[in-house]
DNA sequence: CCCCATTTATACCGAACGTTACGAATGTGT
DNA sequence: ACACATTCGTAACGTTCGGTATAAATGGGG
C-alpha cells in the first residue's frame, strides 16, 4: 500500500549524508543544486522530488547533523557534574570539529554565519539553533548551582556563553586549519581554569 | 601630469568603506556586484575601471579593515605586558564586533568561514590572515615569557591559540546576536583566569 | 494484463551571476 | 581651439543559478 509506482532508486539516508558534507564542507551559498546532484549521482528532478528545495534540504541535512556529528553537545550535557559537562563538551568539541571523516568546523557555525538576503531564513535557523545549544547548557549549570555543583554565585547564562564561545571559536580554528591536538589544548587550558572563581 | 582625463566623480574611499560593510555583514559569496554599485551609487563599469574586480575588490576592503575596524588587534600587542595585551585584546574585541556603527561579528572570520570554488582563494587569504594575527600574538607571548612576564614553562603558541579562539568565537557570538555586555563577561571570565597556570 | 502511482532523464525556464565592448561625456595639457 | 586620456552610462556577453514541464520507464495492485 505504502509502497507504489516506481521504486526510487537512490538511498535517502546515503544523499542526505552527501548533502550534508557538502553544505558543511562549501557552506549554503558556497553549495550549488549542481554540486549536490553529481555528488549524490541523481538529476534534479529527483533532488526536488525526494527534498522539496534547496532551503529544504538544507534543513533536513541539519537535522542529521545535530542527531549524528553534532550529537556530543547533547550527550555531554548529561554527565553528573558541571564540571564533566564542560570537560566532555570541550573535548568532544576538540575532535568533533577534526574528524578526519568530515569537513573541518562546525556546520551549525559555517553553514550560514553571514549571507546575502537569499540565505537569511538559513542563517537565522543556525542562529536559533546555536541560540538552543546556549540555553540547554544555561539550564544544565542552573541545575548545577541548584545541586551545590557550582558556586551559588555563578551565572549560569554567563558561564554557558563563555563556554559556547569556546566551542565556536575551536570550529573557526578546525576551519582555519587547526589539529586535533591543537584544540584539545585550548580544552585544557580551558578546564584548568573552570569553575571560574 | 598625474591628473588626466575625465575626472572620477566618486570618493573612491567612501567606495571602499561601502563595500567593506556590505562584505562584512553579507560575506564575499552572499555580496553580489549589483549589491555593491547600488550601495556605493555607481554603475558596474566605473566600479570594475577603479577596482579590477570583486576579488580584488574585497582584498582592498580588507586592508582597510585590518587598518581600521580590526585594528584593535595589532594594537593590543603594543601593551607594555601580557596581562594587558590580553586584557586589551578581549575587550576591544568584545567592542569592535559589536560596535553598533558596523555590522556584528569580524570579516576576517565571517567574510569566507567556509564556501564554494570560486571562493577558496578568498577563503585562503582570509585564513593566512588569522594565523598571522595568532603568529604575532604568540610571538609577542614568546618575548613575555623571556621577560619573566609570563611563566618559564608557558608554551606561547598555546596560548595565542587558545586567546585567538575565544576571540573568534566571541567574534561568531556576536553575529549570532550577542550583545557587548555579553561579551564584556566572557572578557571577564577569560582574564579572571589568566594567565594559566 | 492492464491501470496507476511514482521516479526517471531530457530539456528548458526566467533571473541573476561576474565581466566587458562601446561610444558619449568631461576635463587637462598644448 | 583641439588632441588626448580617462570615466561615464547603456547594453550586452556567456555562464550559472534555483527550479520545473514533460514524457518515458518502472513495478505493485486489481
Amino acid at each position: 500500500m505504502s509502497v507504489m509506482g516506481r521504486p526510487r532508486e537512490f538511498d535517502i539516508d546515503r544523499a542526505l549524508d552527501q548533502a550534508l558534507h557538502l553544505f558543511w564542507r562549501q557552506g549554503y551559498e558556497g553549495t550549488s543544486i549542481a554540486d549536490l546532484t553529481e555528488a549524490i549521482g541523481i538529476t534534479k528532478p529527483s533532488l526536488y522530488a525526494a527534498f522539496g528545495n534547496k532551503e529544504e534540504l538544507f534543513r533536513k541535512a541539519l537535522d542529521r547533523y545535530v542527531d549524528g556529528p553534532g550529537g556530543y553537545f547533547q550527550a555531554a550535557l548529561a554527565m553528573p557534574t558541571a564540571h564533566e559537562v564542560v570537560e566532555h563538551l570541550l573535548y568532544e568539541a576538540a575532535d568533533a570539529v577534526t574528524d578526519p571523516e568530515n569537513p573541518p568546523g562546525c556546520l551549525a557555525v559555517q553553514g550560514a554565519l553571514c549571507c546575502g538576503d537569499a540565505a537569511e531564513t538559513i542563517k537565522q535557523e543556525l542562529m536559533t539553533r546555536r541560540a538552543k545549544g546556549e540555553e540547554d547548557l544555561r539550564l544544565r549549570f542552573a541545575r548545577a548551582v541548584a545541586e551545590d555543583d557550582l558556586p551559588r554565585h555563578a551565572d549560569p547564562a554567563d558561564l554557558a556563553r563563555y563556554i559556547c564561545a569556546i566551542v565556536q571559536g575551536m570550529a573557526v580554528q578546525a576551519a582555519g586549519g587547526a589539529s586535533r591536538d591543537d584544540l584539545r589544548k585550548i580544552a585544557q587550558i580551558t578546564l584548568k581554569a573552570w569553575p571560574p572563581v
